[in-house]
DNA sequence: GTGACATATAAGTCTGACTTTTTGTTCACA
DNA sequence: TGTGAACAAAAAGTCAGACTTATATGTCAC
């Protein structure tokens, strides 16, 4: 699915980043260059460009007479989508959902109230097909197939807001909506409620009721909250 | 300020990022890796390192027997740091400074209302101590002071929401309010209520009253968004 | 027009030699 | 004993050249 491994240099990131991603070096730890480059059996030149790509990520430093340095995970690019597929990869999962599940519940209610002023009539009628395909496979475990509604949905919702800052999170979002139905609690059918609210979503879109979108899509957002038990009390 | 220039492959990079980033290369666009690597006078490895770094970005894509194509702007890392650097550099400047007080607008209440839970004693002195510079610079023209203390106010509210994402939206918080005092509207001193306003939320996260803090942190936002004619009717 | 085959092209890879920066040590001198 | 300047070693950085591989495109037979 993800292993696209383009060329060696993609091979040895795909070893290296999970591995960094996944605390296995500490912060601090040194790597040198030529030694990784006999681990993973490439050319020193190869390993550059690996180590140059995790630099530009801030997983790791490269200094003169040093080596390759372990940044803190303070310094990492969080947001780079191959350094959340490595995290959440990895023993940081469950940390990392609940940090993007966070941020979904305070972008997509605004998204959405966006949306329901920049909606073209072709992506309200995306919406309302996908929440429609989410009230068909919502029942009977058709959880695979309800998911990719749920996914696309959320995408056009994304999309949708005009804002390019939010439609980039359209993977994020994926991620987490994967991750709930198949390493998280999701053993029965999705809750009926939540597909109500997606409904309606979708209506108060199509009608341009900002206000309705953005409060409906809150409701979800907090239901999102509430599965991870991140309460508001 | 920017100019760390770190080697070769990073001069390379500071003139062809910005260049990309802003458009001068149309979605499309091929460029061959030897005929760059003349043009910026540096041996291939260098070059193709810097490559490289274009590509985990999502700026570019290598492909064998083609070249390096310039990819559409809805491909790129729009939250890697140093594209955003690179696009407010550039013509793009209005519309990136747009999208991300729009992302603002969504994040910080959120940021707020954690940060009224979980700051730390620590934290809730910094905040008042920012917001106590704000109130003592916020007249007679003393605009890069304040700034500096409106910046600090920001990136404790962030960190102190305790979400790694929120956190690493402070250089972009950063940069949207140097933005607005460097380049655009701004000539006379802030708007005192806005002042007031950042002394309340303090208040709030000192108290940790969540709802409080949000929501006065969204009149913030709002702000910001008026300011750049992003109304909300 | 369709499919198999040949060819040219540009990226990808490897190697080895050389340069540059920086760290840490050593040694002289106050 | 402490200070600092000179020195040596280590690792990244750079370069040039030869070779490999994938692939887009054109050619030809059918």
């Amino acid at each position: 699915m993800t292993t696209r491994g383009r060329g060696l240099h993609g091979h040895v990131l795909e070893t290296l980043g999970p591995a960094i991603a996944a605390g296995e070096y500490p912060p601090g730890s040194v790597l040198r260059t030529d030694e990784l480059a006999q681990r993973f059996e490439v050319s020193r030149s190869v390993m550059r460009e690996a180590v140059r790509v995790l630099e530009s990520m801030h997983l790791v430093e490269s200094r003169r007479r040093v080596g390759v340095t372990v940044l803190a995970k303070s310094e990492w690019n969080v947001y780079d989508p191959q350094v959340i597929r490595w995290r959440l990869a990895g023993a940081d999962r469950p940390h990392q959902l609940r940090s993007l599940t966070v941020l979904r519940s305070a972008v997509e209610p605004i998204a959405a109230g966006l949306a329901a002023r920049h909606a073209t009539a072709e992506q309200c009628a995306e919406l309302t097909e996908c929440a429609l395909g989410m009230v068909a496979t919502s029942r009977g475990h058709q959880l695979e197939a309800y998911l990719v509604h749920d996914v696309a949905f959320h995408r056009v919702i994304l999309n949708a807001s005009g804002n390019e800052m939010f439609a980039r999170l359209g993977d994020v979002v994926a991620e987490v909506l994967a991750g709930r139905t198949h390493h998280e609690v999701m053993f029965e059918d999705p809750d009926p409620a939540a597909v109500t609210l997606h409904v309606q979503v979708a209506e108060a879109v199509r009608e341009g009721d900002a206000a309705r979108a953005e409060e409906l899509t809150r409701e979800i957002t907090v239901g999102a909250l509430q599965e991870l038990d991140i309460l508001a009390p």
